[in-house]
RNA sequence: GGGCCCAUAGCUCAGCUAGGUAGAGCAUCUGGCUUUUAACCAGAGGGUCAGGGGUUCGAAUCCCCUUGGGCCCGCCA
């Protein structure tokens, strides 16, 4: 069974999924994985005709931990206050919205459409007010269930919730030293002294408190998390016993998460630059790849995403599924798995990933390219097509390995030709002299002739034509090719060869 | 110190919570076709399932140990 019906068979009633992140800084393809985990887990239940909803928890009030590489010294300012607070580093967003935005639209892209729920205004809208009255009169308890569960020792000071001080603005800073009546009094290391409303936005509970607090008022019932989240004594463990033991709320269904890793460079990590934004991965990725990337696996697994030759292999794999499942030649975890990396938009005649790779190499122009795929009698949606014409680009001019590019050898370089090979090329130069016009059929049927008048194969001949003009013994068909350069050009460059004359 | 994941063909992986004669795609080789596509079609070679032990009539699959690789926690989220 696919994993994610797998994950979500025994569920009942209403459920819930819960996915979110910090917005701290640029979201990358290692991040993507929450998400997208969350939104296959999602769409398992819908699959499966569960009661489901999607939502996405966006932490804005979580502090500035610190000043990250791609942010200016001028930020240290600003740590420990809330994201939601601080201002962007361009624009005139707060600093979480700013990073959220495009986060957004990639997910969207991706056809994954949550409810968006800024935790912030959780708390401004007093959500949390109970639960942190509640845990703060049952402070031992909870300190106990830490300390027991995550093995740590707490400081003698601990307090379930962190003010915000309304003097500095930190959220890190300010130590509470009384509650009464749903305020917590503090004295805040820049030295001012206030009080926080607990149903405001005025501080935060702490993460180990606050997620399975947010799960209670939510109603989560199944969340994917990462694997820090899971390790023994972690803060699923010690969120599952307060949910359970003081909020009375069954503790969500966990899936957990690894990593992905960049192949040859290891796992990705904002600050170390090993990574690919995730709005990158969509300038060359159609949105059902990456969906079809993470849902073809196990969570369970890493990811080695190669974004390279690995990459078209991969493009490879799910265009041949697709083909399979329009002749319904898919079994049925194959079927759901194609389904469940579709998005919204069709994926019926899609234009070959890897085919285009090599167009783009030849033509400049899209209109040219276009002319090629109709000549085969096949029609691409305009939009759908410039789309795809642009990842291939990208793709080529970022990732491409060296053996997937190719590049006409200047009319003077040096090539290694055997005499049969060498008869072939002049053969063909015979030809071009005295052909009509420049177009494919013709250059192709020139070709054809040349190799057959000499004592080599085709495939044989054909491999001489290639060294010869691009360095390397495969290439783009031959006719389309080189009908894109200029006649004169593929003239001098022949006749190089053969060591004839030009006049 | 603790925890999780992984190891199966040259490469990427499936198969493992129904234990029953090792699979797919790509790559390679052979043959065919000889050109809308670095295409397509047919076939072949290629694996002590990391190693050892156990359970079993039978183990890639379940259990234990070892080795190797990766990651996470022991700051904060």
């Amino acid at each position: 069974m696919y994993w994610g019906l797998s994950l979500v068979k025994d569920q009942k009633g209403k459920q819930r999924v819960s996915t979110g992140i910090s917005p701290s800084g640029p979201i990358h393809l290692g991040n993507l994985r929450e998400i997208l985990t969350g939104d296959i887990i999602y769409k398992s239940l819908v699959l499966s005709e569960k009661d489901a909803s999607f939502i996405y928890l966006c932490d804005d009030i979580d502090p500035l931990r610190k000043v990250y590489p791609f942010l200016p010294e001028s930020y240290s300012a600003h740590v420990g206050k809330p994201l939601r607070d601080i201002p962007a580093p361009a624009g005139d967003l707060a600093y979480s919205e700013y990073f959220l935005a495009p986060f957004l639209k990639s997910i969207e892209t991706l056809d994954v459409k949550p409810e968006v729920i800024r935790t912030g205004q959780l708390y401004a809208e007093g959500k949390f007010g109970e639960i942190i009255d509640l845990m703060i009169k049952r402070k031992e308890e909870i300190q106990n269930i830490l300390q027991n569960i995550s093995g740590r020792e707490l400081e003698k000071r601990w307090f379930p919730y962190n003010p915000k001080c309304s003097k500095c603005g930190r959220i890190n800073s300010a130590i509470p030293y009384e509650y009464s009546d749903g305020f917590v009094y503090y004295k805040c290391a820049c030295g001012y002294e206030g009080k926080s409303d607990i149903y405001k936005d005025q501080g935060k509970l702490p993460w180990r408190l606050e997620w399975p607090a947010k799960w209670k008022i939510l109603g989560v019932t199944i969340e994917p998390f990462g694997k820090d989240h899971g390790t023994q004594g972690g803060s699923y463990d010690t969120g599952k016993a307060i949910s359970e033991i003081i909020l009375n709320y069954p503790a969500p269904l966990p899936q957990m998460f690894e990593r992905i890793l960049l192949k040859g460079k290891g796992a990705m990590h904002s600050s170390t630059g090993v990574n690919i934004p995730a709005t990158e991965i969509l300038d060359f990725a159609p949105p059902e790849i990456v969906r079809y990337m993470m849902a073809r696996v196990p969570p369970s697994r890493h990811i080695e995403f190669d974004p390279e030759a690995g990459f078209l292999n991969l493009m490879d794999e799910f265009e041949r599924m697709i083909r399979l499942g329009s002749e319904n030649k898919l079994d049925e975890d194959q079927r759901v798995l194609l389904r469940i990396s579709a998005t919204e938009k069709s994926m019926d005649d899609l234009p070959d990933y890897r085919h285009l790779t090599t167009l783009v190499q030849i033509y400049s122009k899209d209109e040219q390219i276009k002319n090629v795929l109709q000549r085969s009698g096949k029609r691409y949606s305009d939009e759908i097509l410039a789309l795809r014409i642009k990842q291939a680009r990208f793709w080529v001019d970022h990732y491409a390995p060296e053996s997937s590019k190719f590049m006409v050898s200047g009319e003077t370089a040096p090539v290694s030709l055997n005499e049969l090979e060498k008869k072939v090329i002049c053969n063909f130069l015979e030809n071009i002299d005295s052909m009509e016009g420049w177009n494919a059929d013709l250059i192709h049927e020139a070709a054809r002739e040349a190799i057959g008048r000499s004592s080599l194969t085709p495939s044989e001949g054909f491999v001489a034509l290639y060294k010869a003009i691009i360095g390397k013994e495969r290439g783009p068909r031959i006719g389309f090719f080189l009908e894109s350069m200029e006649r004169n050009k593929v003239k001098r460059r022949l006749s190089f060869i053969c060591g004839v004359q030009n006049e």
